[in-house]
DNA sequence: CCGGATCCTCTGGGATACTG
DNA sequence: CAGTATCCCAGAGGATCCGG
């Protein structure tokens, strides 16, 4: 039992869910629009089509976002954000401003 | 050069900052109340010194909290958010309701 | 076009023991 | 009381190749 604290805080929880290292980013790409597979990759040019399938996989399975196949040949695949990842978009603008902010100290420290 | 996007985007600062496992427990924490070494140690029953003192010197490092050592026997040290850290509470605030808002989902799901 | 399957690497987190 | 010093390990992230 080390459950006695965890899963009940929305915090421990929280961290659990965001700790993938693109998940916001993704998370942001979303809010604006639903998105197909490449549109992401071409907007995440950084990453590899295999960590990005992973993080879309795990992101679903966490219920973020809804991925919806559509069965033709050439696949289309389209990724948007779920209930739970609309109901994100508060954070995600107190976030995006406090990212900005940190983003001056960075710059004002060197 | 591959800085071309990062260290520009809030969202990927914002998650290097806080990937820490328990960067936003102890945030949280001390948006409450300055609190010492020990306490925050009792708070977070489940973590080990060690541990608590890495992720304490890195979100020092980072700018996010302040420590404040008094040179007296027996030692006292009191950490408290910085400005930055302050600035970072209507992001905690959004989180926690959304952390709520997942738990909820994760019972309705089972 | 959209992945799955493998393998490999690296580092954050933790256990344990010691100290001013 | 508030740490440091080591060592260790799982698991996330990524590279590469293959497939419907």
């Amino acid at each position: 039992m080390k459950k006695d604290l965890f899963g009940i805080c929305p915090y421990t929880t929280a961290q659990k869910i965001l700790s993938g290292k693109w998940t916001l980013l993704i998370l942001y790409l979303l809010s604006c629009q639903t998105m197909r597979f490449n549109e992401l990759q071409r907007a995440l040019a950084h990453m590899t089509q295999a960590t990005l399938a992973k993080q879309l996989h795990l992101m679903e399975d966490n219920g973020l976002i809804i991925r919806k196949a559509y069965n033709q040949i050439p696949p289309k695949v389209e990724y948007s954000l779920s209930e739970l990842g609309l109901k994100f978009l508060p954070v995600l603008t107190a976030l995006e401003s406090w990212g900005n902010d940190y983003i001056e100290y960075l710059k004002a420290r060197e």
